[in-house]
DNA sequence: GGTAAGCCCGTACTTGGGTACCGGTTGCAA
DNA sequence: TTGCAACCGGTACCCAAGTACGGGCTTACC
């Protein structure tokens, strides 16, 4: 048995593009698989489990090179050093996503208060000020993208 | 008096590239402004103030698209059609918020139990269900960026 | 009037995560 | 054996919100 699955197989199974596939390839997530003697390539069934992996911690907010990282350092993962494992990592990103939270908790109390206040005009209203619209500064994430 | 600001006067004022002065001016978000005999920009000083609108509009989730919307819907505020205002897109903008901080707040409760039950292999993790890692979807928030 | 800083415009590049297109091969079934 | 779907590699393109570069002008000060 396991009798591998061809790019469309697996990216049907997994849920993604075909090109994804090349494409996560290339970037060092997926190990080359087999080929057939034409130069198809071949995944072995397991490849599923790892795209559903790597989806989970996309959606945990790890770029895609902090998964070929997080793959590479699980690969051969005696021998580590500090930093390196998922607890490190998870530890970094939980802050991250701690620090989004609380600017978005702002957004979202900054919002409901333009809404109350009846505010209708950006320019009116930081003219006047007369609505509680946040010109100032909004702390913490500089570079955060979701 | 209101003399008029240079472009670098102005990016300094507001703390903004340049570029990216004559880059909003492309995207609609600043007027064209009046030109010395040799072409060079003279802005109103009043623009300082628009710039701290567009940045404060994208610090509560804006694009500068929506932001360009904005600008245009209250430069003609009469005649104004349902769903163009301040209002509607602040409330449609406050959903949007609110999902992204249900989904960040998964996301936080997942990072802190993967941490507590000390996973460090997201292979292994997702071969023996051991962990708490989510391979489900994570409902809502689909093309959303911070 | 010379020189340096600042500005002009157009274009190309960046980041992140893919997608799309292309012409050419392979695999498989009827 | 023929026909067509699926696959191959390489390259180009998409989004947003800018940033950088290059060659040529303008402005301001000494």
């Amino acid at each position: 048995m396991s009798e591998g699955l061809r790019t469309g197989e697996l990216a049907a199974a997994a849920g993604v593009n075909v090109q994804t596939l090349r494409y996560y390839e290339r970037r060092g997530l997926l190990d080359e698989p087999d080929r057939t003697l034409g130069g198809h390539r071949v995944y072995a069934p397991e490849t599923v489990t790892v795209l559903r992996v790597i989806k989970a911690a996309q959606r945990l907010g790890f770029t895609l090179d902090d998964v070929a990282d997080l793959v590479e350092a699980g690969r051969h993962h005696h021998r580590r050093r500090a930093g390196d494992g998922l607890q490190a990592r998870a530890a970094a990103k939980l802050a991250e996503v701690e620090a989004k939270l609380a600017d978005l908790a702002i957004i979202r109390d900054t919002l409901r208060a333009a809404l109350d206040a009846g505010c209708d005009d950006l320019m009116t209203c930081a003219e006047t000020d007369c609505c509680p619209l946040p010109f100032v500064e909004l702390g913490s994430v500089s570079g955060s993208r979701s």
